[in-house]
DNA sequence: ACATTGGTACCGACCAGTTGGTATGTGACG
DNA sequence: CGTCACATACCAACTGGTCGGTACCAATGT
């Protein structure tokens, strides 16, 4: 309660601009100078907040990760009582997200995994636990809606999540690839029609 | 018959470096240098075949593609005749080929469209090009299972091919971030489930 | 038979600009 | 006073790219 909408401080104007840049240009093609001039401050500044560029990209993740739980977490559609329409509505949800640029709505935790996983471990293992955590939000529901319907699986809540993950990330690499959203919004339709085979949905 | 098994030729070999050495530290945190090093030529062959990196990259795109179509063409499960099957085993092939290290069985387009979409578009639209060309050639089989089980289907063949990427390079990402291509397998798992759904399949 | 020409393939020193990172300074604040 | 939060100047290493030169080969002229 303190704290009236207080300006940003350096340091996230640093990791918004981090967000934007290294969405747009990737982990190694952005310089520390690139993310200076975005978030209006100087190399000194960047130093001071954090260790080393690596460094950064960790903070960078837990930035990232910490917006989206909040995004999820508040959506409306968290407040849908049966958890096959809950999980069936994330998915609707994801489909809403898609606007803007690509840089606006694609995720830093899948850029940077695909670029540092064997040069920058550390930034690995941050963007593996945050797309994780993501992940793991799901698995309430599918577990529930698993049991509700006696789904027959020969796989587990954990690998259905995951698969959704999956098509998420495998959605953007093609909305870059074809400069828009559209063939994201077709993947995530797919998505939605599995998971509705899969738990025998009516309409 | 005059070519007896000729050795690779210096830009054959810097393409083969290039698939591996960008795989591994991607488009951007790979230095012309690093390209040299692993092929064992010069910066003055690197040059005297290629304009520029990105120029390469663009080479490097299309030595992919061509390997990759020389791969699926010639796989034993394009001889079975029945197109559901054929579908099926592909997703199969596409498991059976996840073994090696992740530079070895990741995907180089998938990795380029992600780093260079916004600040390279000469190496997208190659990247755009020779995905989109190997998921056309799922098409037919699509579109014959769809005519021949009468699907009923507010999506198109084209669509579902795409999805299946999407699949294929979200695996990839997931793969990446967990050190290991278990989830990649299980990811294919959940897509082989979704066409049989699909398309009724009977065991 | 042999010198000349021209082209391809390649080498490796070199260049100007950029990189991540550091060292030192400085003003505000307690 | 000291500490925090930054600014400025600077550096060695590396970057993509250039350039003059060399070795080799085939065609041509005499």
């Amino acid at each position: 309660m303190v704290e009236a909408k207080a300006l940003p401080d350096t340091r996230t104007k640093l990791l918004d601009a981090a967000l934007l840049v290294i969405r747009t240009k990737g982990y190694a093609g952005t310089s520390v100078d690139d993310l200076c001039q975005e978030a209006g401050v100087t190399k000194g500044a960047f130093f001071h907040h954090f260790k080393s560029k690596e460094d950064m990209a960790v903070a960078a993740a837990a930035h990232f990760g910490a917006m989206a739980e909040g995004l999820f977490s508040q959506a409306d559609y968290r407040t849908l009582s049966d958890p096959l329409e809950r999980l069936l509505a994330y998915v609707e949800f994801r489909k809403s997200i898609l606007q803007g640029t690509l840089p606006e709505f694609t995720c830093l935790l899948g850029t940077l995994v695909q670029e540092a996983y064997e040069t920058h471990p550390a930034i690995a293992a941050a963007a593996n636990r945050y797309i994780s955590e993501h992940a793991t939000t799901l698995e309430p529901d599918i577990s529930a809606v698993m049991a509700a319907r006696g789904t027959p699986a020969n796989w587990t809540a954990a690998s259905l999540a995951l698969y959704t993950q999956a098509v998420i990330q495998g959605s953007f690499i093609l909305a870059k690839a074809k400069g828009g959203p559209q063939v994201a919004v077709d993947c995530l339709n797919h998505l939605s029609c599995y998971l509705k085979l899969l738990f025998n949905h009516k309409p």
